[in-house]
DNA sequence: AAGAGAACGAGCAAATATGAGCATTATTTT
DNA sequence: AAAATAATGCTCATATTTGCTCGTTCTCTT
């Protein structure tokens, strides 16, 4: 039991039942409580949680910056996202999608779809992950936005990506946000994104966000569009009932993959 | 069991399990630790891991790289080639990039650069296969053209593209071609090709055009720019002496690597 | 309000991991 | 074949991590 899984296990807990204790954790983890303390010291300095005598309770933003500690996301729901989504693109559709794991399955879905028209999508993206994956099939029209390459990631922003974006009509854009808040609507954790994923939706006559249930719970940094510009929301079975009613009273269609 | 296999070995453990050790490592490559820890090092100079005490873990992007460590050498002179270009830019520069198998080697030449400066280089390029493998790495500003992906290739061209084109000043612009004839100068297969060499070509202050020996005898449909615009080019011990001396008569600085 | 008991942080020593330097061995390159 | 270059393993001084002790601080009960 090395620190990180340590860390990433102090992390879990304490986002599962709210609150971690540090004799508990040291029993658990089979290590002294001077040991957890620091580790709690530690996370407390990121900003990750607060220490309380005793233990540590979740800070109220939970900020995405720290990904290093983040668990293996489980594929199962996202990919399950990326079908129901597919679902939803008429053939022959412009579709815009920018970057994250659930539109790149969103775009997998898409792409082994069976050709109805030649080509049988035309995919715009800044992602260029999804654009890698895609520029082997054959029956697909892809254009990439240009830009500059956010570090850490594989997403295209900034003036480059805004004019290219500016030249084009989408049918359908799905985006991928870090949180959808019922009451604010979609976040992601940087402004760049948030701008190109509006001017994605305003180029688009349909917006679908594709967010699995975690983001209905979880806060972000900047916002993209309120609920009222959203027409479709796919997400998986783990969302809280009451959050998909203030979603569709919103005006939003829900699909539950 | 060599380096490279090592090192894909390392990030597909890294990419299961979340988390490598060094001693287990080690033991399983059946090297020394020292050896592992130079490993983990230089894929973590490369963002492609963090460093902890004891091992290392993902990082944010490693969810699924389509891009593998493995190179997936285009032979051994393009390599060469490669190597020889990347020496020829300095610190800090500015680089255009199109797209083909030698100008990708002299991309990850210019990416294993120890950097000299932050950026290490500002690489300008459109073609996805490059901008997908460079996109990871820390001390690279990377910036992609727009534009459609031509069927069967990774190239994006079109209007999108000089447009991005149009705003952008470069330092060097390396540039692969079809065939380098002495007398027409360079030439590509694709007239949308062309127009993209030709635009990196007018923005830089320097040109360089790779070229395998067996480009100097070819020939192509489109010529992209007389050799007199060409500053240096960058080719095998394979070309023809007295293509070499055509080539140099015309005020052309020619590499052989 | 006062005291008991738990929790805390600082300091210390042992165990382990690390990076630099160097000699040896592979692998290219000439 | 010889020389140059790169990769590897080893050693050693330095860093980090961890568990422990101890004086102090906090919380809860009386």
């Amino acid at each position: 039991m090395n620190r990180h899984s340590r860390l990433t296990a102090v992390l879990d807990t304490i986002t599962d039942s709210g609150y971690v204790d540090v004799a508990e954790l040291a029993k658990r983890l089979q290590v002294s409580p001077s040991t957890i303390r620091r580790d709690l010291t530690q996370l407390s300095q990121q900003n990750l949680l607060a220490r309380t005598h005793g233990g540590a309770v979740p800070t109220s933003v939970n900020y995405d910056l720290p990904v290093r500690y983040r668990r293996a996301s489980s594929g199962e729901e996202k990919v399950r996202i990326g079908r129901a989504v597919a679902a939803l693109v008429p053939d022959g559709a412009v579709v815009g999608l920018t970057g994250g794991t659930t539109t790149t399955e969103a775009a997998r879905s898409l792409a082994e779809r069976a050709p109805a028209t030649d080509p049988a999508f035309t995919i715009v993206t800044n992602a260029i992950n999804i654009a890698s994956e895609l520029t082997v099939r054959r029956h697909l029209k892809l254009v990439m936005t240009g830009g500059v390459a956010r570090m850490h990631s594989f997403e295209l922003t900034g003036p480059l990506a805004y004019d290219t974006l500016a030249q084009i009509d989408l049918d359908v854009a799905i985006l991928g946000v870090n949180a959808l808040d019922p009451t604010w609507g979609a976040k992601v954790a940087d402004e760049d994104e948030a701008q190109i994923n509006r001017l994605m939706a305003e180029r688009a006559r349909t917006t679908i966000i594709v967010a699995d249930s975690s983001k209905l719970s979880a806060r972000a940094f900047v916002r993209v569009c309120p609920l009222g510009e959203i027409d479709v929301l796919v997400t998986d079975a783990g969302a809280g009932a009451d959050d998909v009613a203030r979603i569709r009273e919103a005006g939003v269609r829900v699909v539950v993959a």
